[in-house]
DNA sequence: CTTTACGTTTACGTAAACGTCAAGTATCGT
DNA sequence: ACGATACTTGACGTTTACGTAAACGTAAAG
């Protein structure tokens, strides 16, 4: 009773078009069951596919797409494979941990940006209040 | 005495091609000075190209690109004007946190991996040590 | 039995983001 | 004057990630 989806009702709760489903399939990302020619999508498929979509709101193309999702179905093998999968695990980490680090860059950087724009509107509704503490701001003001 | 840079310097400094900092200024995302043909980079396109670079690395497309790196120019303006940019900011930081919740996901989603990883290979080595800690292997063991 | 819904494959189209020539210009050292 | 160097503007090619249309299969509903 594990239940199944069709490829319709498959694409419209991840948001996507079948189109996209066949296409991962064609990449090798998705493997869905079949029933003659129909595809079969069911549970493994799901996390699959939230993997893959993940992936892509993360920017990475499909071919690191399945690297990715690579590491989640090889858990199983010899020593030195087990250890070469600790290695692809840590290099992606690594990946998106830079990544993470750009956008905390990108957060600060907006945050500046918001604090000079209200300087701005509280010296337009207020002229003349000094503004302290609002670097960045680039005016000495010396009359 | 505010260096400036040809495109080749500029381009080797920032590890991307000529014709990618010609793509972008095409685009409206750079501007450099002229010097009669050529181009002449200075500080703040270098500040320009590092967000564009930035917003690439984390896979914003061009266009995102461009309404970003658009707030960082437009800091002046009247009252209503600042209060659109600061809502503008705000959806780009939803934007960006959003992702950063992406990227702890699939932190926690290797980690889980690397675990169970580790624990198959503890029980390479040495077998029959009791694997407890180790949730995620979906082994019961049950001789 | 035809329509309707849902699905299939095959194949060409397309937008984004550059890559890759080709042909010309400007400057500099010798 | 001459070639090397650095740069310019087209213009067409390429890869990725699908979109879109054509032509067909199947199975239940009216």
């Amino acid at each position: 009773m594990t239940e199944t989806y069709g490829i319709a009702e498959m694409a419209r709760e991840f948001a996507v078009t079948p189109r996209t489903l066949r296409f991962y399939e064609a990449e090798g990302l998705l493997a869905p069951l079949r029933d003659g020619q129909r595809r079969i999508y069911r549970g493994r498929d799901r996390t699959r596919l939230r993997l893959i979509l993940r992936g892509r709101r993360l920017g990475f193309p499909l071919a690191e797409v399945r690297e990715i999702v690579g590491l989640y179905d090889a858990p199983s093998g010899e020593a030195g494979q087990l250890a070469c999968l600790l290695d692809r695990i840590a290099a992606r980490k690594a990946d998106l941990e830079a990544k993470r680090g750009d956008i905390e860059a990108s957060l600060d950087d907006l945050d500046g940006v918001a604090a000079t724009c209200r300087a701005r509107m509280a010296e337009l509704e207020c002229p003349g209040k000094a503004a302290r503490g609002t670097r960045g701001t680039r005016n000495g003001r010396r009359p």
